[in-house]
DNA sequence: GTTTTTGCACTGACCAGTCAGTTCAAAACC
DNA sequence: GGTTTTGAACTGACTGGTCAGTGCAAAAAC
């Protein structure tokens, strides 16, 4: 089950049952056996899909169940509703994505980028996220700007977050000098992701032959300026 | 004449709704009366709010109906089905943005811009539409990656204009010399789309009180790759 | 007199969430 | 070893409610 969707715990090997306390802190459920923990992840991945394509309201419970292999009741016995089922996996996704740019930034920093380089490898980051994950990217711009929603403020705290990572490598490219100081960071980070956003999820639905490298450096050269003018 | 019908009566062919390239709606209003145009502009007012806010699904054709101040058979006396009415709001609106765009650029040649120009323009004439209706912008990003669903391809048709028109400048760009001819027009006008549209329901959603100039220099910096580095 | 709108009762499909009952692997016991 | 008990995990039929769409007679608008 290396499926390609739902963004779950890593592919939680099936075959060692062993699995020590380690790790996550959300103890509540602890003592939490394998065999629930690989439901939920079916679960997941069922749900990412349908609502993906068909929105949250018109995906049914049963549709979610059927896909998954479950019967109805397991998702009851898995989640307390419909929502929390979807908030959850809303909060693991975008995680994963925060995790993934903020590595990408400090590898960068590490190995001696400068800051054009961090973004650059975050745009990477971002749109290798997208390739992977492109049912729960759909699924997130869906929903990013709704109001009234359950999830909404869920939501709101874990897209500030993700942006917040861009915003950082923004401010400390102005303040070594590397970035214009009058550009605005918040506007500015907003455009980025933006920008890769559409650009992939256009790629994944009208042109999904294109290598990655290719809309990689399509939005490179955009990113620094190369797009107007000779050379 | 998409000349409206009479009620869809018959229990007929519900054979799927999607229809693709009806003509534009008569603007002339040829013959078709003017109150009942009125009605119908009421109704895609009360349903572009409601849906953006709770998504299509989630949306009762009563809710629409009150909001509008109509009585719920009228709804049905002027259009076929909710998704018809939805179908129609979406062909509507993105007319709408199309027309600006488009007038943006040509407003740009007659008086003697470059390609760089036109590109601002349209930027400004998207902001400036999405400031006008802004829960439109919502639903129409909430849609428009999805699959699956009765309205998809007219809303590809539709998208396809609006992209068509950026693209456009791009090309003639490329074609003068004005832009490398390295980049890819594809990409680099999803991506261009994006920065606008995603910027732009930041703004809505998390800084309203920010100008349109403001958040327009900042994307024109963007653009034109006047954020790194030097002056 | 024709078109459009109203108001409202009605239907049939569909669906979130419930609950009494089943399964089965591991623990407890002999 | 073999047998019994336990309980977490799972099942799926069922319920109460919701909602798209219908039908139609009468009023209003043009």
């Amino acid at each position: 089950m290396t499926s390609p969707e739902a963004p779950g715990s890593g592919s939680a090997g099936q075959a060692v049952p062993v699995r020590i306390g380690g790790m996550e802190s959300s103890s509540a459920t602890s003592g939490g056996s394998t065999r629930r923990e690989a439901t939920r992840q079916k679960l997941y991945e069922a749900a990412v899909t349908l609502i993906a394509e068909q929105g949250f309201s018109a995906t049914t419970v049963d549709e979610i169940a059927e896909r998954a292999g479950v019967a109805k009741g397991t998702v009851y016995y898995n989640f307390a509703s419909k929502s929390v089922l979807f908030e959850e996996l809303l909060r693991h996704g975008v995680g994963l994505l925060t995790a993934s740019l903020r590595e990408a930034a400090e590898l960068t920093e590490r190995t001696g980028g400068n800051k054009v380089d961090a973004l650059d490898a975050m745009v990477r980051a971002g749109l290798v996220f997208i390739d992977r994950y492109p049912a729960f990217t759909q699924l997130y711009v869906a929903e990013l700007w709704r109001t009234n929603r359950a999830w909404q403020s869920t939501l709101m705290v874990v897209r500030q977050e993700a942006v917040a990572v861009v915003e950082g490598v923004l401010r400390d490219g102005v303040a070594n000098g590397e970035f214009s100081e009058e550009i605005d960071v918040q506007l500015t980070a907003a455009a980025l992701v933006g920008m890769v956003l559409v650009a992939a999820l256009d790629w994944k639905s009208f042109q999904p032959e294109r290598s990655l490298d290719d809309v990689h450096s399509a939005l490179s050269r955009l990113l620094q300026g190369r797009v107007s003018g000779r050379r």
